[in-house]
DNA sequence: GATAATATTTTACGCGCGTAAAAATTTATA
DNA sequence: TATAAATTTTTACGCGCGTAAAATATTATC
């Protein structure tokens, strides 16, 4: 008697006393209802332990109450974090966050884009490969579903993007480690897949033209998300090979410092900020292992929580009150330096 | 002309000169249909790109092509390396994956149980909490839904297992240790959130009084994920202390062991098999950053893929054949020592 | 206690597709 | 070319729920 399968809305309207289309009001918003109503509907719920049909209920939707969540690689603890706090977002504002990563591959970001589609999401938090996606694809697809782009921005497409001011970033550490010691050279990937890294040489550039020093850009060679191990076989031949110029090497994110760092340890280099070490190694990203590097890595904290919860808020917004503001937001959060041991 | 928007399968059906029920058959199976037809509809497709709504598809189908995969922790990287293995292998097969973490919070699992229920997955790969999982609602689920678990048992339910050989990895290990130094002391979390870090500490003392040696362990205090912040506390802590009486610590995993390597470092503390060296550090789990930690960690690997592609073979096959194999499977493979620079 | 305002129930239709059964067509075999 | 076999079309129903409109019941206001 307690535990009889509940079929369907309607078996569940028989038990509970209460006809279907108030149920389903009562489900896509409890306080829809009286009090009394919902009480009794409650009640039945916890003896029954009935739930809609998501399929049923998302077929007759016009619209779901789905958000896509879309980063380039899961694996990657930068995205695996910002994904977690977007998610997170998503669930506590009532809506149902679908996480998909594209696995580093461009070829998964359209497949995934197809997946979305038919989801028929509210709305999609996306970060993009960049230049690398199929940008036309993305277009299109951002004329047909609301998307915010997150973390790597595609001028001109969706309503709107949240991520990392690199200049005002890299500006920042450029000017820690011209106080600090000697200007630093820049070490980053020859054919970068992230936007950002773009954005992060010309920000090196300017910055060390605006301190008076001259830039040196060393570009290991590589391809794919192996960012460690090209670290750490590019950053070491190049420090057996004496090609920094200076004592100080800025790397374009954390991944290739900790490979830089595991080849100069490799190498029986002392890195460090110390008068008794040779070579100082910053990165950028705050990756998750960076305070355990050895010697801890001195690097830009990107404020994950900040960059997830504006982004889904820019959405959320946009959902619940379309054609409101038009204009296409562009957020630009600054990053924090963290001073730690190794420059 | 060429771009009319089609809204469902009857008007696919309309422009295509092939009828709807066929079409239905096609989507569910292309080969299913004669091959002209099949032709007719594959060009209407190109030319259209309509696709059968999912929601009502499932709704109408008993059972749907989704499989739900869940893990603890997206974060960890062993759960992501391992977690994308099983997507993928998902995919190949033809079913939809559908990945879900539970952000290392046992309330989550739960969480997440429910919604796997209402998205009907044809089955299910769980890496479970372990004890500390809801087991009854665990037990209840796989009653309902085929379930393989993966890297962590729970002893009694659901139709299969697959997971490395503890006893095992850690004998091998500790077999090396012995022969080439200093016995290992284990070093490993007081309240281990993982079943098979019990597993090991058996494994660990069964080895050691196998070969003749006493056994040391040496339990960390804390909660929660964060255990390179742990082992390098808890580890600095003990390795100040003077607290393990032999010079080779073999950690209960490689998170632990990178945080230890920290600690070492910043207290000067020189860690490797060389005869130069006070201190020899072991992990477990060939974690994608132990060869670039300083030194290079000596580790186990599990073998990532073999565990996603075997667990998830097992399911297709229950899912495809049900009630076949009614033995409950259970697959321990084993893992492989990797001798790097840390011991 | 009568009237108005609010909430609920009844009734009815539609969403897009799976799927079964019978009829019609196409293809294979003799 | 006639017959059998395979495939497709036609017809028809159902899945579980959203949702609109009208009828009814409940609550609030005076």
């Amino acid at each position: 008697m307690p535990k009889q399968k509940i079929r369907n809305m309607d078996a569940f309207s028989a038990v509970c006393g209460v006809s279907r289309p108030t149920l389903s009001k009562f489900f896509n918003d409890p306080d829809s209802v009286k009090r009394s109503t919902r009480a009794k509907i409650e009640q039945a719920l916890a003896k029954y332990d009935y739930r809609p049909n998501i399929y049923a209920v998302n077929q007759n939707r016009q619209i779901t109450r789905n958000i896509g969540i879309m980063v380039p690689n899961l694996a990657d603890p930068f995205f695996s974090e910002i994904g977690r706090e977007v998610e997170l977002a998503c669930h506590d504002a009532g809506y149902s966050p679908i996480v998909l990563s594209s696995h580093g591959r461009p070829a998964l970001e359209a497949r995934n884009l197809n997946l979305l589609r038919s989801l028929k999401p509210a709305g999609v938090l996306l970060a993009p490969f960049g230049r690398i996606s199929d940008v036309n694809m993305v277009e299109k697809f951002a004329k047909d579903i609301p998307v915010v782009f997150f973390d790597a921005n595609i001028d001109g497409i969706g309503e709107a993007f949240v991520g990392t001011d690199n200049d005002q970033s890299m500006d920042l550490m450029v000017e820690y480690l011209c106080r600090s010691g000697q200007p630093p050279c820049l070490f980053e990937m020859k054919s970068p897949l992230n936007p950002n890294a773009n954005k992060r040489r010309h920000a090196y550039l300017e910055s060390m033209q605006r301190h008076g020093f001259p830039a040196h850009i060393h570009q290991a060679s590589g391809e794919g998300w192996d960012f460690e191990a090209i670290g750490s076989a590019e950053g070491g031949r190049m420090l057996s090979e004496n090609a920094f110029p200076t004592n100080t090497v800025l790397c374009s994110n954390d991944r290739l410092a900790i490979g830089m760092l595991s080849a100069a340890y490799s190498l029986g280099l002392r890195v460090g900020h110390g008068s008794n070490c040779k070579l100082r190694i910053a990165g950028h990203d705050d990756h998750p292992y960076s305070r355990f590097t050895c010697p801890s890595l001195t690097t830009i904290a990107q404020d994950y929580k900040e960059i997830a919860t504006r982004a889904a808020q820019t959405l959320f917004a946009m959902i619940e009150s379309p054609e409101s503001g038009a204009e296409r937001g562009k957020t630009l959060l600054d990053g924090k330096l963290i001073m730690r041991n190794s420059a």
